[in-house]
DNA sequence: CGTGGCATGTAAACGGTTACATGATTTA
DNA sequence: TAAATCATGTAACCGTTTACATGCCACG
């Protein structure tokens, strides 16, 4: 448990708010950080005993009857998670297949690249959406958090390459849809 | 060994040109498809192995007075490769650390994302300079190659991502630095 | 009372990288 | 002949997902 980042996003979202579980902090990361990170609970869970046990967070007991645990970030928590977030960043193994298939396109027939583009299209179009209503809805849900800057700036990258990608598919597809056309004049 | 796309990248690679080594695989792996997608030798090793045994690529055999060895695609693996790649693409879980660390922004000093900016645009116009050389030698350099269409179009959306990547991180310098100087006005 | 969702957790499997071992070939 | 690099291969480890087990609690 040398390179995993996951004790870096629990801290970071404890540094946010604290009093979380390990159910709450799933939650948050699904409508957060989502698209360009995501834990599981087989991760979490065994993470979360961890950082206790190194004092880099802290168990606050049961909220209410329920059997849901609460952690706090701790001082040292804190330092360690500074520490980490000024290291430079390392690009991650890139994996995408959609580029992948579409490398290799030559090998089937031009309709199976087009299919693909098409759906990239579509997926880019829906984070689009998706990003922009974030967009509008973010600063007000969050107003005077200080976290709410960096998290737009997030955001706008998002936004960026999303819509790269969808005008890129836009414009392949339509030169590739007159290609077709021209192919078979009827 | 079920969801691994190793097999696919081996074929694929194969199916453009025959007797390929592993060694060689690696190297064509490098120096192709590295941008997007990468395999250890570790993995290609063992997966060829099984390829072989599956009767997805043949032997043919070491090249001259070498240990190379030589392997090509089988009809069987053509057939395999072209299903695959008519199956709709996956997203690959998202694993961004820049946005990752940038998202935890505010829990540093505001220098530290900064330089992580700067460091994403160096990376981006470094990224952009290879594919826009890359852009210009392929042509020629596969003049007459099936594939050479599909390749320029992965290059194209390469560049459209990095390119936007650089124009974000390009603009959000500028606001950020802006600001930094408006706090300090001296 | 029963059922469905809440919440925590774990074991096993998986894909992948890393580090190492080994021998062959090329070059100085 | 010595050193470097080519080339193949494997074992150990690592991070992560998946599937499953378990009990709690709210609600009909």
């Amino acid at each position: 448990m040398d390179r995993s980042r996951t004790p870096y996003v629990l801290l970071g979202i404890l540094a946010i708010e604290d009093r979380k579980s390990g159910y709450d902090l799933r939650k948050v990361i699904e409508s957060s950080v989502a698209h360009f990170w995501g834990e599981s609970y087989g991760q979490i869970y065994p993470t979360l005993k961890r950082l206790r046990s190194d004092g880099l967070i802290r168990h606050d007991g049961a909220r209410g009857k329920q059997r849901r645990q609460q952690y706090s970030i701790t001082d040292a928590g804190r330092q360690y998670l500074r520490k980490w977030l000024a290291l430079p960043f390392q690009n991650d193994p890139p994996r995408n297949e959609f580029l992948l298939k579409l490398f290799f396109g030559a090998e089937a027939p031009p309709q199976v690249a087009i299919a693909h583009i098409r759906e990239l299209r579509d997926r880019n179009l829906k984070a689009l959406k998706q990003l922009e209503q974030i967009g509008k809805l973010a600063p007000e849900a969050n107003a005077g958090q200080p976290g709410l800057k960096y998290w737009m700036l997030t955001l706008g990258l998002g936004v960026a390459l999303t819509r790269a990608g969808l005008e890129w598919a836009e414009a392949t597809l339509e030169d590739l849809e007159n290609e077709q056309v021209e192919r078979r004049p009827e």
